[in-house]
RNA sequence: GGGCGAAUAGCUCAGUUGGUUAGAGCGCCUGCCUUACACGCAGGAUGUCGGGGGUUCGAGUCCCUCUUCGCCCACCA
């Protein structure tokens, strides 16, 4: 690390109040950190130090989904960023050798289409400018305004290694689609296929099945009836949602089995409006129960009734061209009337609807509520089309990838999402991975033009066919978007150069972070190329996180203008607030919910937070100073108070809770074992036990009760100040991970940074084996119990706070002396006059009985209601004694004692007494104060 | 139609293998500008843990059932 900074005033003499402002400025204050990271190159990985290639390291690795190369950045990629950031900073402090590698995808068929919208603009067509006009434009739009989404990440505080900054489109990805695409084409896992494909009229291409996406849509089933050619006065009533595709019928199915019908099987019907004779057949794709059972037979149009048409070995006559217009395609002469000739498929329903109730033919009409398929990228209702598609033979891939979730060498979490990875994967269908589209990879097969039969499939361009030297043509079609991301994990690291430093210092990697509703898109693809081109799982977890919704539960977009920007959250409250909220909402696997029209309110817990932190560092620096301060590692036990001994046990007890809270880097003995399975990854936990440490006990009681000695100089003071230093450096390391830009700001300002070192590469801090200073840490619990108890009083009583209260304790010896020592703490924190007694005085006064048998009364003469303080003890003694005889009874039963374990039984037993003692004073207390009545 | 999940404070959610008197944030109420912080401090209220049944010494936690909401898959024309 090299960094020549002259900008930043040097940390020593922090103390200047111009370098500490009042108010923390995140807009300047983290620019200008992140650069300071970029020129230490704190976030590029060294290859050489993974220990799986001889370094001294062990790798940690995470691959940023690729965002849409034209994507803006939403607070779901704000949500997807700051989960791998905060594992990829935590893993960095833990000392891997840690790499995220960040990147864009080329996007198919979003990108293309912004293209053509911008060319529709224009009043041109893609057609029109020609195929590589078009892609030349498209690249130049890409390098312009792509890869925006990458330099905002910047903003949220991504520490990627943007040195290692990947592109699907690449010249590198492209040769590892190109090797991919071969290696299973030479495997026989590729093959050309005839079928009936998702078909988007609009964009002009095939989709795959998961791109074709279902919406409940109300329509219409129509009965129609069909004569029979030999006797038109009899017929068969089909029911159909799609009336226009008859024109495509080859024949009406009925199912054997089915008794209304069995006479007419191999008979003839004729198709309304056309007459032109089918035959009725048998087949168990109809289904008696539903509609009339009598099921028309498109085969160019429909799925099923394609498959039904090859096992009777149909026709196959194409009725709607590519743009969802009626026309004449293969097999289909004469079957489109002139008048219908070019006129969309939705129009043409209504009119042959028309012409069928001119007809007479029309039976019935029901309304019908089905799934219809939209393309996912533009929302056209999608046609099911036939034609020549490349396809994925899917089921060899899918076993290892099944097998490596089931052996735990995957996990995924929540894990709920198992079973629904398990069944897409045992029912998997072949994938469609051929597009129409040109922005994409281009399918890297050639046809020799000599002979029809001589295809040929290669990574390297072809210039003549290899069986007879004839000129060649390569496919027109591109592939899948899907097809290079799948390929993600490995493509970036070297691939398919199997020697190449990357993929063998960090292949596989660790963690994978994104949206449950990519995991048959992408996750589930992703573990099968890592095994069938690697032969590994390419991570050991799938970390699924929840989607971005607003109050009302909607998910967030852009259409429904319910987003948040958040640039404007960053703007107004900083990334760290932004990262804090986020983080500490989101339970593992749950949604997250923000208001958009109360941005301040939402992002309240994050902004709140970071406020407070810094003012704890500004207590810190005006109290500490820039002065020496003595190293935490020389303070012997003996020295510490009981405040120091107290807060340092709290921190023990955080960091564990914390390590516990994030979990095992990764599956001790590679993998996972049922009881670690689900270890882990809980952020949330990880966030509000810091929180709660910073504040509620750093911040609350530690810095409160060492005030005092922080002014009085000599010996105890610089106790004070080490203590105080090594706590904030600790917790300031504890929450890095979440807030990193204002832990940075502050722990470059503590007494005694080093220069050109940064928190984002300090280590994670080390929970010590042992703690000996329970006794001590005990005894400020029990201050805390007195304080506390003192406060609660005075607010009951409406004690005006300037107004010192006076209040006796009863206590054992040892108690009283320790209370002794402290009294002055007691008093300024609970500002109270203290005095300690043997035995209570006989005034009358509020009372609160403290864990220990510790009794504190407040005499307040003229200001306690006795009415309402016998009240209050008697609802409190009431309370008390029911809870002892459920503990009693419980305690009593002898299946308890037996089954019980041992350790439950002593806690119950310290409970038992404990509340006994409890009970015994404030009978006394209810007694003295309010008499026998 | 099949599969999966959820139901805990006014709201959003934690609650790890059953075991102290069920927690947090936000909101709400009361009192405080106490020289780090009003983006704050102190105190407080609020839950038959969706209904019913069961297993157990013990159930928010396990089982069954009902109700209500989600999500995923599926060719019902």
């Amino acid at each position: 690390m090299s960094i020549s900074d002259t900008t930043e005033p040097s940390p020593a003499g922090a103390t200047a109040p111009d370098d500490f402002p009042a108010q923390y400025d995140p807009a300047s204050a983290e620019t200008r950190i992140y650069e300071r990271w970029e020129q230490a190159g704190a976030f590029t990985a060294d290859a050489a130090r993974s220990s799986r290639i001889g370094g001294d390291r062990d790798p940690y690795t995470i691959l940023l989904p690729p965002p849409n190369v034209t994507a803006i950045l939403h607070v779901g990629h704000g949500l997807n960023a700051t989960v791998q950031d905060v594992l990829v900073r935590w893993a960095r402090m833990k000392g891997r050798e840690t790499l995220w590698v960040p990147g864009t995808d080329h996007a198919g068929i979003a990108t293309q289409n912004i293209i053509e919208r911008q060319l529709a603009d224009e009043g041109l067509t893609r057609q029109e400018i020609g195929r590589e006009k078009f892609l030349q434009r498209t690249a130049t739009f890409v390098e312009r305004t792509g890869g925006t989404i990458l330099q905002q990440l910047r903003a949220m505080g991504a520490s990627a290694d943007w040195s290692r900054t990947a592109y699907t489109f690449s010249p590198e990805l492209s040769g590892a689609v190109r090797e991919a695409f071969v290696r299973l084409y030479d495997r026989g896992l590729i093959y050309r296929g005839h079928r009936v494909i998702h078909w988007c009229p609009r964009c002009l291409t095939s989709l795959s099945d998961e791109e074709a996406e279902p919406q409940e849509t109300n329509g219409t089933l129509y009965h129609v009836s069909y004569p029979l050619q030999d006797d038109p006065s009899r017929s068969i009533t089909i029911a159909t949602t799609r009336p226009e595709t008859m024109l495509g019928d080859v024949a009406v199915a009925v199912n054997r089995d089915d008794e209304r019908y069995q006479s007419l099987i191999g008979r003839n019907v004729l198709l309304p409006i056309l007459d032109l004779p089918i035959p009725v057949i048998a087949d168990e794709y109809a289904d008696p129960a539903f509609g009339t059972g009598v099921v028309k037979i498109t085969p160019a149009h429909d799925a099923n009734d394609f498959e039904v048409g090859r096992r009777h070995k149909l026709d196959m006559p194409i009725v709607i061209d590519q743009f969802g217009k009626m026309g004449e395609g293969t097999d289909a002469a004469g079957r489109v009337p002139a008048e219908l000739v070019g006129v969309d498929r939705f129009e043409a329903r209504k009119r042959i609807v028309a012409l069928l109730e001119t007809a007479g033919r029309v039976v019935k009409k029901e309304p019908h509520t089905h799934n219809v398929r939209h393309c996912y990228r533009c929302d056209t209702v999608v046609e099911p089309r036939l034609s020549d598609q490349w396809f994925v033979r899917m089921q060899p891939l899918a076993e290892p990838a099944l097998a490596g979730v089931r052996s735990g060498r995957v996990r995924i979490l929540p894990e709920r999402h198992i079973a629904v990875y398990e069944n897409w994967l045992t029912n998997i269908r072949d994938w469609n991975i051929s597009r129409q589209l040109w922005w994409g990879h281009r399918v890297p097969v050639w046809y020799c033009q000599n002979d029809a039969s001589h295809m040929t499939a290669t990574v390297e361009d072809l210039a003549a066919c290899p069986q007879c030297g004839g000129a060649v043509m390569q496919d027109e079609d591109v592939l899948d978007t899907w097809f290079s991301s799948w390929l993600w994990p490995m493509s970036t690291l070297g691939w398919p150069n199997e020697g190449a430093t990357d993929l063998r210092a960090f292949y596989p990697s660790d963690v994978l972070v994104t949206a449950p509703e990519i995991l048959f898109f992408w996750v589930a693809r992703m573990i099968m190329a890592g095994y069938a081109f690697m032969g590994d799982a390419p991570f050991h977890s799938v970390y699924l996180h929840g989607t971005a919704r607003d109050t009302k539960g909607r998910k967030m977009s852009k259409s429904l203008g319910n987003g948040i920007d958040p640039f404007d959250v960053i703007r107004l409250y900083g990334a760290d607030a932004l990262r804090f909220t986020l983080v500490s909402g989101m339970g593992l696997g749950a949604d997250v919910f923000l208001d958009p029209a109360d941005l301040e309110k939402t992002f309240a817990p994050g902004r709140n937070f970071a406020t407070k932190l810094w003012n704890i560092g500004r207590f810190l620096l005006t109290n500490v100073g820039a002065g020496d301060v003595r190293p935490f590692a020389e303070l012997t036990p003996a020295k510490l108070g009981r405040a120091d001994a107290w807060i340092l046990e709290r921190l023990e007890l955080a960091i564990r809770e914390c390590d516990r809270a994030i979990g095992p880097l990764a599956p001790i003995r590679g993998v996972w074992l049922d009881e670690e399975r689900a270890a882990g990854l809980r952020l949330n936990d990880l966030a509000e036990t810091a929180r709660r440490f910073v504040w509620n006990e750093l911040a609350d009681w530690y810095l409160e009760a060492i005030k005092t000695r922080l002014l009085t100089p000599g010996d105890d003071q610089q106790v004070a100040r080490s203590v105080l230093v090594h706590v904030f450096d600790q917790a300031l390391r504890l929450l890095h991970p979440i807030v990193p830009f204002i832990t940075e700001a502050l722990w470059q300002r503590l007494p005694g940074h080093v220069d050109g070192t940064y928190l984002a590469t300090a280590p994670w801090p080390e929970a010590r084996s042992s703690t000996d200073a329970g006794a001590q840490a005990g005894e400020f619990d029990l201050l805390r119990a007195v304080v506390a108890a003192l406060r609660t009083i005075r607010s009951e009583y409406n004690v005006s706070p300037s107004k010192v209260i006076t209040a006796f304790v009863v206590a054992d010896a040892d108690r009283r002396r320790m209370l002794d020592e402290e009294f002055s703490l007691v008093n300024r924190l609970a500002k109270t006059a203290l005095t300690f007694v043997e035995w209570a005085p006989t005034t009358q006064g509020a009372s609160v009985i403290l864990p220990g048998g510790t009794e504190l009364i407040v005499p307040l003469d003229g200001v306690i209601d006795v009415g309402k303080e016998c009240a209050r003890l008697r609802t409190e003694l009431a309370s008390l004694e029911k809870q002892l005889g459920a503990l009693a009874t419980r305690l009593g039963n002898p299946a308890f004692v037996e089954r019980a374990p041992s350790t439950v039984i002593d806690a119950e037993r310290v409970k038992l007494a404990e509340w006994s003692t409890r009970r015994e004073q404030l009978a006394k207390r209810v007694e003295g104060l309010c008499g026998g009545g």
